[in-house]
DNA sequence: TATTACTTTATAATGTTTATAAATAGTGTA
DNA sequence: TACACTATTTATAAACATTATAAAGTAATA
């Protein structure tokens, strides 16, 4: 399925100068099949079957070398624990207010309020449009003098 | 300052059934007037001279309680434990793509979204918008016949 | 003011995440 | 391929925020 996404990161990692070990290969591997949002410990119990010597800690440290390094994102809910997920290329804008230009940005969070949308107004939810208004850094560099 | 807040949060307390304790009292104020997204722990310290023998629990029970009756909300940064403000009245608008039907949605997690923002882009942001698009439960409704 | 149910307190327990140190294994090089 | 160097894994313990418990205390109502 997804070869072509483990095969980026993988690259990615290499190019960092992260080393590739094999449960490093699995962590991404199931991140990306996976296609939720697992906890740290959805994935210790995932990998449990293939890695019966892997320790907690191993998917904490390489969890937050993925974040470091930028593939993955953590996402806190309210709840006890974090949820991580794969990034992928959804974004939304921010626009300068002075001169217009607009930038990437991206927060995979929103899906939960599209969620909490639906559950609060009974609205079945499709998608949603959100963008950030302010002054970019050259603009608001100018202002200064 | 924000006499009329505090008044109008202890009115809210009072119709919902909850008891008003010198605690409670004390937390909603420093909510209100810290204008900060303080954690447990920080209300618990900023406390501790009035109420020398206050509980943890205490301060951990009421935030759940102003959580329950939506005076409080709980923002999950990623750091290890929970912000808690007080809530004020900005919403969003849930709308329907077949009748244009706007139901009100509150959501004040956005704020973050906004930080989050201002931190990768550079930008001084100031604000945003997002709607959600969907189909509301009577049109819904009506497609299925 | 007396009653009743809700709150507070103090403490222990739970659960997630991080720190530590020894053992292990990936990577570049000869 | 084998070596050496260093990052990584493992096992364990520790730290930390948050919740549960039960006894003592207190707000609200008549």
């Amino acid at each position: 399925m997804a070869e072509g996404q483990l095969k980026e990161a993988l690259d990615a990692l290499k190019n960092t100068g992260v080393r590739i070990t094999p449960q490093r290969h699995a962590i991404l591997e199931y991140l990306i099949d996976s296609m939720s949002h697992p906890t740290a410990d959805d994935i210790y119990k995932a990998l449990e079957g293939k890695f019966p010597n892997m320790s907690v800690a191993t998917v904490y440290n390489n969890l937050r070398v993925f974040r470091e390094v930028g593939l993955v994102k953590e996402l806190t809910y309210g709840d006890s624990s974090s949820r991580f997920d794969f990034v992928t290329t959804h974004h939304y804008h921010v626009i300068c207010q002075e001169c217009g230009k607009i930038v990437d940005f991206h927060y995979p969070g929103l899906d939960e309020v599209e969620q909490l949308a639906s559950h609060v107004t009974g609205f079945k939810v499709g998608n949603h449009r959100m963008e950030i208004y302010g002054v970019c850094p050259e603009c608001s560099g100018k202002e200064t003098h």
